[in-house]
DNA sequence: GAGTGAAGCGGAATTCTCTCCGCTTCAACG
DNA sequence: CGTTGAAGCGGAGAGAATTCCGCTTCACTC
């Protein structure tokens, strides 16, 4: 898979995919555009791949190789807010970003995920949903998980930290904060504070 | 589902609904077992509405007729399976049914979720998969919930009932359970206790 | 047993997703 | 610049989900 070496100006760096082509890029902002459009409008219901195409202008091949299927349109919609959230919780500050107790920056984890929820929740169990099968074997899903499962492992609960990690993100999912939010009423704080019982419940080996 | 019953006949059951009449009693039934066929040769990918309505040799519309969608289907195949566990679960022996102490009793039912899962697990999945917006709208979840948070309310931990039921049913869904058994190769026993493990944590009010 | 209204039924039509494939455009190289 | 192969593009088309609606059948009443 990897490319050539690395010093010159123009050789693509290793380990990284070739960058996109001028062309490509350009549909990919269109695309992204149109879609952020579609949503503001309709809510993600709304975006489909035909109407995007149509909305954007391109054949609906066009989409798929962008995106892949719905999932993956999904997720891209959601990138750059992940980029921001993986940059924080990996450099950034504490006590999201390395420098605080495991265990308090896992809290901080998934309060910061909540907060992403608050805004994004309709995209996230759009992907949720979309993803399905591939949802817990995605990048993403699977970088959480490590973060999770590293600060667990530190932190020495005295049980399985990936399992546990997943656990967690299943807590965080964005089908059940649509629920515990529309159906049940629980306000951001509310769910805040369960959440942080659970993580303190979870990761004290009482017994 | 339940009959006239009564003491005179054909007097409908007050506050069930009407019995279905015989043709569509018969076409559930024709349904069923095509869709069981089906699955049983090539998994529940290939259980498509429209493929049903040729294998069984009635219209689309009779399909969607008896089950309303996808995720009806899937709920009806698993109906009689959830029957079974239902009056087990408010009828049934100890520890699963009533006379064990609460805890116990929730231990019991997840355990007996997962014996559910390792036989429907990809049943299971689908439905959810389904059912995505109404998943804990439909009949089934808010069983099981309720079920669970009273039993947590009995144990007196001291924590929303009701949120703590969402986690776990959480815990054992079908595409976690899944994800467990295929990818990272965990056992049914492993599964059970690790999940034996999270209900003492999430239930003891430690620190 | 004829009448009747609700429940069922079939299947064409609509709307999507996703695939396929021939044609076009980049961009790296000489 | 011209060449060239990979990458991109468009859109027809296959496969599904779901809706619609006119026709049929059931089950109950008189």
């Amino acid at each position: 898979m990897a490319a050539k070496g690395g010093g010159s100006p123009d050789l693509p760096v290793v380990g990284q995919p070739p960058a996109e082509r001028a062309d490509a890029a350009r549909s990919r902002r269109i695309l992204l555009a149109a879609a952020r459009e579609m949503m503001a409008e309709c809510g993600v219901r709304a975006l489909t791949m035909d109407g995007l195409a149509a909305r954007a202008g391109v054949g609906v091949g066009t989409v798929y190789r962008r995106f892949t299927d719905r999932g993956g349109l999904a997720l891209a919609l959601l990138d750059s807010e992940e980029q921001r959230f993986q940059s924080d919780f990996i450099f950034g500050p504490p006590p999201l970003g390395p420098g605080a107790p495991p265990l308090e920056r896992v809290r901080a984890f998934l309060c910061a995920y909540l907060d992403r929820l608050e805004v994004e929740a309709d995209l996230h169990a759009f992907a949720e949903a979309q993803n399905r099968e591939s949802r817990f074997r995605a990048g993403v899903y699977r970088t959480h998980r490590a973060h999770l499962a590293g600060l667990l492992t530190q932190a020495d609960v005295g049980m399985d930290p990936a399992y546990l990690a997943d656990v967690l993100l299943g807590v965080v999912s964005g089908e059940l904060f649509l629920h515990h939010n529309r159906e049940r009423r629980l306000s951001p704080a509310q769910l805040k504070a369960n959440v942080g019982q659970v993580v303190d419940r979870l990761t004290s080996p009482c017994r």
